[in-house]
DNA sequence: TACGCGATTGAGACCGGTCTCAACAAGTCC
DNA sequence: GGACTTGTTGAGACCGGTCTCAATCGCGTA
């Protein structure tokens, strides 16, 4: 009761000036650390601030220095297991420099996400780390570097805008898991993304996310030189969270061997989805799948899948970042990081024709 | 070039003002929303804003105001799912009534939990939501009330503080899942958490985190009401993440039967060595977890859980945590949500004698 | 003894908003 | 017509730090 009047207002430089008998503007510089002063004054200062309870107020200081220490960081979910451990990887990094990070989720909307980063302007951020829900829409981006922000990109490009980007390798990790597909004796294989795209799919078609346009591309491309007719003949996507069943059931009803996931959510509602249908794994449907969550080996059949390093691809967005906050001025750089192939038991050669 | 030189002086509301030919105080009425400005002039300076793109400097407001709308958030590893999924609850609610959320990963330590919450006390954020690395040394909780500012706990609650809390019903879950173990015939169940503890646990020691606690208490009080001998014999604490696999080989050679996992993600490393081991699940060793963990569904077997509803507990604190920012002001409360039960295949009678 | 120099300290402006208070205009009421 | 409202606007203090600049002090040196 006696200290702790909870309405009170509370201890600043001034007061602990006052009560250790020096100017505010010399507690200040004993109390922030900066400028010069002698032993006895810092002593007698910090005596006070630790006697009066104070503590520095950061918005004030971010006022004046222009910096407030915080890096915002925009994903797509949280929840997903691939932006839980990015963001992971970002934030140790950005820790180590002296930075916080704020928070947003976006749900891989455009408005979510440039809703987000307004206020993250307003808030003064030092820099910002965001997996842009559109590769091609970029306003927001361009928000945050008309305002003269850092800002590094982490799984997907933007087109037509210098920034740096830290990116895996999609390209050739798609073709080894095609490749894979092919040597089995797939020919019907599916490719399905829960990315938004205004129609079915159509050969040459651009997607909203670099990161699935990569995939595809390879896809295709993959497809197309081992001599298969219609390559685009089962990619599927737009199927949302819980479409991805109805594109299971789509592309093996219209006879595909073997499907490949864009992503581990989706891999685990297909794995789900084909065995509601009674078929196997991989006897039935051969099934790979990008990023090795943890539920991929633990499964029956553990599941092949090409691993992202996530954590790092976060880390490094970080590290370009503060590099950037310091002051390096180099031309943007994008940095592509290897993917990595883990053969699980999820491939067999394609069912016998019935 | 023309509008973009980049290490320009912000526009500021005076700028607007100013070519809005208002006074500062009536330009930042009409920018800032409040006070009463004329239609026409709210229209000018609007204009002028847009023309100057003028953004709003969310630093120097919480500065008069007192408010960051930021919440701190400090959880012990984004990665853990428990810990992505409850932030997301909470951070969805927190954006709906308008806060950001700055997140900080305590790694269950203690000095990076107070550092974090110094920092964020630093940073003026208008409340916590905290899942304390310890219920037991609560100097960094008391750092947060002495400075008037509101808190939540989740997850787990903090001893003799009267503090805002939401938890799961451990103690009910722990029961309901010890219950099924021993109809199935098991008398030498384990049970195993990464808690740290100083030494092995012994009837009666209090652990750190109030739910792990409760469980523990009600796994042995089960035990006990069974009529089993030594309840404590198969308790293995402390199993850092990588020290799982050692526990469960250690209960399994000491003729375990049954293992009750503290969270997914032991269950999961606990599942992975139980067949390193060459044992099946649940013919040689049953296996029950809490979380729900999408991995248990799909793994063979599927394992039986005592879901908790994370979303909800996120979400609940963040509820609370609002409501406090507003004023309110009424004693501490503590908020227990029910586990749910999802019986799957992971649970046999134990093998018969050799 | 006077001068120069570095180290310390204090005064006060400043960052970019909000907020209080007074001034003033246009009605409104008696 | 005068007093009183109500609505709108401007001046300037204020939030709690940092930073610039000038003043002062101690001391070595010419």
């Amino acid at each position: 009761m006696s200290e702790a009047g909870n309405g009170r207002r509370e201890v600043t430089v001034t007061d602990v000036a006052r009560a250790a008998k020096v100017s505010k503007a010399t507690a200040a510089r004993a109390l922030g650390d900066y400028g010069a002063v002698s032993e006895a004054v810092r002593d007698r200062v910090l005596a006070a601030a630790e006697e009066l309870g104070y503590r520095p107020n950061a918005l004030a200081r971010s006022m004046t220095t222009g910096r407030s220490n915080t890096i915002g960081m925009v994903v797509g979910d949280i929840e997903n297991p691939f932006f839980a451990q990015a963001t992971r990887g970002a934030s140790d990094v950005a820790k180590a420099a002296g930075f916080d990070v704020v928070l947003s989720n976006s749900d891989e909307e455009l408005e979510s996400e440039n809703a987000a980063i307004a206020v993250l302007l307003a808030k003064r951020v030092d820099g910002f780390i965001v997996a842009p829900a559109s590769s091609v829409d970029t306003t927001g981006l361009r928000a945050i570097q008309a305002a003269g922000r850092p800002l590094v990109l982490f799984d997907r490009a933007a087109e037509d805008l210098a920034i740096d980007t830290v990116l895996a390798d999609n390209a050739t990790g798609v073709r080894r898991l095609v490749e894979l597909l092919l040597q089995a004796g797939h020919r019907r294989i599916a490719f399905i993304s829960t990315i938004a795209h205004p129609h079915p799919y159509r050969l040459g078609d651009r997607l909203g996310s670099t990161s699935v346009d990569d995939r595809v591309n390879g896809f295709v491309a993959s497809l197309t030189e081992a001599g298969i007719a219609e390559p685009a003949r089962f990619i599927r996507l737009n199927a949302r969270r819980d479409g991805v069943g109805a594109a299971v059931r789509d592309v093996v009803a219209d006879g595909a061997t073997a499907i490949v996931a864009s992503d581990s959510l989706i891999a685990q509602a297909a794995f789900r989805t084909v065995r509601e249908l009674g078929l196997g794994i991989p006897s039935d449907v051969s099934l790979v799948a990008f990023d090795d969550a943890d539920w991929t080996s633990l499964s029956a059949p553990p599941v092949t899948v090409m691993a992202q390093p996530i954590h790092e691809i976060g880390a490094e967005a970080a590290r370009m970042l503060v590099r950037r906050i310091a002051g390096d001025g180099a031309p943007a750089e994008t940095v592509v990081l290897p993917q990595r192939l883990i053969e699980r038991e999820s491939i067999a050669p394609p069912p016998a024709e019935g």
